[in-house]
DNA sequence: TCATGTGATGTAACCGGTTTCTATACAATG
DNA sequence: CATTGTATAGAAACCGGTTACATCACATGA
């Protein structure tokens, strides 16, 4: 419905010369006579000629595109880690397409087939249901055949099964940053709320939760741990059931698996009055700003995530990958929910 | 660095016919004898072959590659609008690329650009700062040039210097939930802060709530309505600057131009320890659900953005596309800060 | 029996670029 | 002057599909 665009053929017969010296002229990597390139310019003015990206991938064998599966955009921490890629990407020439796969893994399969046909050159994969007590084996070779085929990364996830490079948030530190505040701020009873125990992200903070305490000497309370999930709900489930189970010997600082679970945790004390808390949430997410008060919490390192994965999977065009397991350390920004 | 992967040719090779055949065998729109169309299945299926789509997009001169150029998916409007798209683009075969333009004219250019070259089939464009007060024409050029090419959707958002087609919110509808509501509460003092004046959303919004003030027979005083912006920061300014100019004739309902507005509102009245105002927002975003009180607020339909404006989209290539705008209404959720 | 229609398949052109190989003109060198 | 090198440019193949057109075998109907 719309007019045909033109090509680099019709560029070539107004200049009276071949396509190859009309594409020699674009790309600029081969000698062509001053004459010749002005007339040829002029005319990619003229008629603001774009070359088609489409045919160019074919003969090039390269699309310039690759392809980001992650659960749901609306999570901040997802969206901020894309923001930063694309916007790093289109520095590179790269174009990026987004996949949301709503934790179903079928949907998964779907855009990683899309993907591929696509021809992407890599795939960044970030917080995919995979680790050691993932239920479908079958995603997991579905992963691991597009993997013999792609360059494929993985964000702040980590795959027991699975040999795949991946850039990881330096979750032990951010655990490690928040118990040093709180321990400065004089804080001797600390709780850990929210997670699945088997999910390798809070695997990790529990660990690191456990190895600081020791640290600083502090008493790991086990029922000050409470696994509850990610949500505000759950965070608000954990927050009733660390009332009940304690009622008499209460932490006075409360450490959420995420900044959603400290949101609900918030949410229950604003409820039963109970404002005696301090509150460490991770992500940093904007929600921390916007609440009452303000959440102290650990900020991932979010430019870096984006743009050493995109780097690493361009690199890997020319460079085999190795299944390294990169680290950056994160920080911490405190906030009134620690003062 | 990875293994090529086959061709068409290789699968017609083996199975001893031409690539024409396994090609309508792929289609599956034209006869082709049940022997020779297992074999070919066979082949596929041993070989796991997937058909390259940048092959098939130059060819068919089609790329199933839709854009979508957005502020910011940070915003969850935004998001929830591409995550319903997305969806259902891909039971249509039809992949979005997501382009942030973090509110850059520069950058939507840009993507403009890279999406004219990628030959996508169609452009969704959200929340552009076009309107009758934007300051760059040039801009406005650049979309209206691309508009001439590649078929264009503005959602929520309206261009009064240019003929695009576009879906929206029914935000006068969306308003008038909102103060029907109010007034069945028993409010009969209502305010509104927030927005810019000069920006289409926002003269809409102003526009219909003085229209069903008018409606209900209720004052509208001019200092209840007062503009700031569209975040946090500028909800608090505004409830600051309401508290202050209407010392002692203070609304009793307030609705923000968008649920941040209203997030900062409360945070200034929770600091006041004024707790005797009724809120509504707009967008029905996450953090409706998460503060403390959850929030009323108007509720954008999303699927139904979501999915007409890729189907216009589609459908535009077969059909010439009228500049028509689509409008869709809103519902209201009730919470907690309204009752 | 011959003309015609239909199903199944192959051949080759095409999509819009890039790139290898080749050719030409002209300058520099011996 | 013959030889070699270099700058410039064209011809043609190629990327991996799709499809218009051609072909051929066989069935049908007059």
């Amino acid at each position: 419905m719309k007019q045909k665009s033109i090509t680099i053929y019709d560029i070539a017969r107004e200049a009276n010369v071949s396509s190859a010296t009309v594409s020699r002229v674009i790309a600029g990597n081969y000698p062509v006579s001053e004459k010749t390139k002005k007339k040829v310019f002029d005319l990619i003015e003229k008629y603001d000629y774009q070359p088609n990206a489409v045919a160019r991938s074919l003969t090039k064998k390269e699309s310039k595109m690759i392809g980001v599966i992650l659960p749901d955009i609306t999570n901040p921490f997802f969206a901020q880690v894309f923001i930063e890629a694309e916007k790093y990407a289109l520095t590179k020439g790269y174009t990026l397409i987004l996949c949301n796969s709503m934790n179903s893994s079928e949907l998964e399969s779907k855009h990683l087939r899309v993907l591929s046909e696509r021809q992407v050159e890599g795939i960044i994969f970030m917080g995919g249901r995979i680790n050691k007590t993932h239920p479908k084996v079958s995603e997991i070779n579905e992963l691991k055949y597009v993997i013999e085929k792609i360059p494929v990364i993985l964000v702040n996830g980590r795959m027991e099964t699975l040999e795949c490079p991946s850039i990881s948030t330096n979750e032990a530190k951010g655990i490690e940053l928040i118990i040093d505040h709180l321990v400065k701020q004089g804080h001797t009873m600390i709780g850990l709320i929210g997670g699945m125990t088997g999910i390798t992200t809070t695997d990790i903070k529990v660990e690191a939760f456990r190895q600081n305490l020791e640290k600083h000497q502090l008493a790991a309370v086990d029922s000050w741990q409470i696994y509850s999930g990610y949500d505000v709900k759950r965070g608000k489930e954990a927050m009733e059931e660390m009332l009940k189970i304690n009622k008499h010997n209460l932490p006075t600082a409360i450490i959420g698996i995420n900044d959603l679970v400290v949101i609900g945790a918030l949410k229950l004390c604003h409820q039963k009055k109970m404002n005696n808390f301090s509150f460490v949430g991770f992500d940093d997410s904007e929600l921390t700003q916007n609440s009452i008060p303000e959440i102290t919490s650990v900020s991932h390192p979010y430019k870096e995530l984006g743009e050493k994965t995109v780097d690493m999977l361009i690199k890997s065009k020319t460079t085999d990958m190795k299944a390294e397991n990169l680290f950056i350390d994160p920080h911490l920004v405190i906030r009134e929910s620690t003062i």
